[in-house]
DNA sequence: AAGATGGTTCGGCTAGGATCGAACCATGAA
DNA sequence: TTCATGGTTCGATCCTAGCCGAACCATCTT
């Protein structure tokens, strides 16, 4: 068994606890810096800068310089499309790292993924998008139709993506605690913040929980869940 | 970054060369006795049986015991797919072990992958197929098209997937003799069966490599082949 | 110019895990 | 029973690779 491709040598790239933190944190989030990485990872700036040297080296990961920041994201879909299958067998296999979906219920409702967000509130909602049409959806890609723009912008969404061009205007991002994809890119990060300048929902301190204001979840159902 | 599946536990399983060469061997022929995998890995009998338990108690590998012997195979149709992703990124990013495409001719000709057929033949037949139509296309996705559908049906293959609905109708899997792809799925399985059943091809004792009778392959070419 | 921040390189420490020799259990054949 | 074969368990060895401290370079700010 000397030939075929050398399947081995990227397993055992991402086989490694702080590798495989950054890579699925850099399927939810497009672009992230080293520093960043090693927060998530959990470890120090030197081991980051290793492991991604070798991402880097393997082609799995690539990036782009921009001054004094070097920002980092996954080098092609067939790599996303692999950490899937990744994570479709550990999720069979039962090897969920601590829990797959939160315990606390605030979490597991509605909760801040990287700049957008996650739970269950956002899975619904997503989905309900999805039917009425505001997404055309492809494998893996997705564009805004005219009827999502103008149902974004009625309710004070920006969606003219005032940020880089490298980031994608929306974006489905899977939440592993549900299994299914929520809203995430431009569009998902502007609606969470036009949930918080609206007065639907404020985040907790030093937590992901997003906590939505009586009148916000009312307003939330109304515009995304109600039919 | 706790929680999620634990990626890097099956990834770093996978990450070894010894289990790494199991996995591809259980891919290729359906069923392996221990020392049959322990000469293919080139490690002896303990070593062999140390990581079989890893993959047994992940998960990743079943086993089927008759007698003294023990008979592996994969766990899933999704641990075949992650291989074939792994396969896919593996290629793209160059690291390919040593030669890709098997020396034998009669195995580089007609194979047995898994369950359906690869090789020269079936990479030749299905880019035949995606020229008539019969599949429509998109990124990583395949559907049978109605052309599709009739053209199977009318040499016998039973295209109404019997199966789990899980399982996708068709695929296509990357061939990494030929580094090009084959139809795979229910309808590669069903064509392969069809094969079998209407005599135009035996798997060979002990091998991967199918044997076309004479009538077989030209009934073969003037189905899938001449224009 | 001085400082702050982002990132890399180098060297040394350490742990985890792959490997094999040897002994052992289970099944089937003579 | 005796022998051969398939497979597992245990212990010891050895090497890889992840990690951090320290020093360094590069970029941006004041």
């Amino acid at each position: 068994m000397k030939d075929g491709p050398h399947i081995a040598r990227v397993a055992a790239l991402i086989g490694d606890n702080a590798r495989a933190d950054i890579l699925t944190a850099l399927m939810a989030d497009r672009a992230l810096t080293a520093t960043e990485l090693a927060g998530i990872a959990g470890v120090t700036k030197q081991t980051i800068s290793g492991h991604l040297a070798k991402l880097l080296d393997a082609g799995l990961v690539e990036v782009d310089a921009q001054g004094r920041h070097r920002y980092f994201r996954l080098a092609g879909r067939d790599v996303a499309h692999l950490l899937e299958s990744l994570m479709g067998v550990a999720f069979r296999t039962g090897a969920v790292r601590l829990r797959s979906s939160p315990r606390e219920p605030a979490l597991r409702k509605a909760r801040v993924c990287y700049d957008h967000l996650a739970g269950e509130l956002a899975v619904a909602a997503f989905e309900a998008m999805l039917m009425r049409g505001w997404f055309a959806a492809r494998v893996g890609e997705l564009s805004l139709t005219g009827a999502g723009r103008a149902a974004f912008e009625a309710i004070g969404v920006d969606v003219s993506v005032p940020g880089s061009s490298r980031r994608p205007v929306c974006r489905m991002c899977l939440d592993w605690g549900e299994r299914r994809h929520h809203l995430a890119g431009g569009v998902g990060a502007a609606l969470l913040q036009r949930m918080y300048a609206a007065g639907w929902a404020h985040r907790q301190k030093d937590s992901r929980v997003v906590v939505l204001s009586a009148e916000g979840e009312k307003a939330f159902r109304e515009v995304f869940l109600l039919d």
